[in-house]
DNA sequence: TGACAAATCAGAATGAATCTTATTTAAGAG
DNA sequence: CTCTTAAATAAGATTCATTCTGATTTGTCA
């Protein structure tokens, strides 16, 4: 059954491609093939690396153009970073992030309050809101310092 | 009257500073003036173009690992992007943030809402939160399409 | 099947951040 | 006030991430 899961978001991606003039070649599918099963929150050269298991002769430069694309028609995220190099999020759906300040990783979480989070009339006067997360710095647990 | 604030924030500064065992460098006092009247949220090149308008000699390194020190000891923040270069944010107490997908500018607001965010017990378990802030990803008043 | 725009590849170029090494300097000891 | 020393700085080199360039290949549609 999983395969069946799988296979339907390939078909997905196929007909979002196609609904964005956009040509689906071998790569573009390892890519998200790649991208659907990665860990969290990967970086262009860990997609690079990943892919190139399966796509030996598939460039950086195609693979990160590729997921800035993906990002561009709502495929994967571009997270927020506190420097260092882009990273993607293929979960698209609403969630919020912890990162640990020490070793950078993110964090996936939801909570109840914050799926409620409105937007001050001000503001949304002013700013046309496509997105909103809320995110939290700190310790992971492994960085935290034992007691 | 202004001039005494800031002199007030350069002692507060200096008082920090030798807390954390800094010494207090003319250099680091130029970074720490153009930081306190600086644009929201500058990159380390924009803080580099303003304190060599008064300290012409400084070095871009100076002024970039200067601004990471003051980050480590709090006297400023690095602030979530989308990718691109780090920016610094002088307001260090909490506020949350705006960024146009566009033009990339960041807009600090407040909302009474978003000041009282809870953290979920499993999270606060597993993950020692320092900051929190919503971000906000949208179209800015320049940038949104006129209707 | 053929034409063509789109996509890819490889390598060069750019931009940001960090590192290296020699030199200078702030701050505490005497 | 002077000396000593560790810290800080400057300048340039290096590394890493990202984008660009130009030549080649390949989906897609007629």
């Amino acid at each position: 059954m999983q395969q069946h899961a799988s296979d339907r978001r390939i078909q997905d991606f196929m007909t979002t491609c196609r609904q964005h003039q956009l040509k689906i070649t071998p790569q573009r599918v390892a890519i998200y093939r790649a991208l659907i099963r990665s860990d969290q929150h990967p970086t262009a050269d860990m997609m690079f690396q990943a892919v190139r298991k399966e796509y030996p002769s598939i460039s950086f430069d195609t693979v990160n153009r590729t997921l800035l694309t993906f990002a561009g028609i709502g495929l994967v995220d571009v997270v927020e970073v506190f420097g260092g190099p882009k990273r993607f999020d293929p979960d698209v759906a609403d969630h919020h992030h912890l990162h640990c300040v020490v070793c950078g990783r993110i964090i996936d979480f939801n909570h109840e309050q914050y799926a409620h989070l409105e937007v001050p009339d001000d503001i949304a006067r002013m700013f046309t809101v496509i997105s909103k997360r809320v995110v939290l710095k700190g310790l992971c647990e492994t960085c935290a310092p034992e007691r």
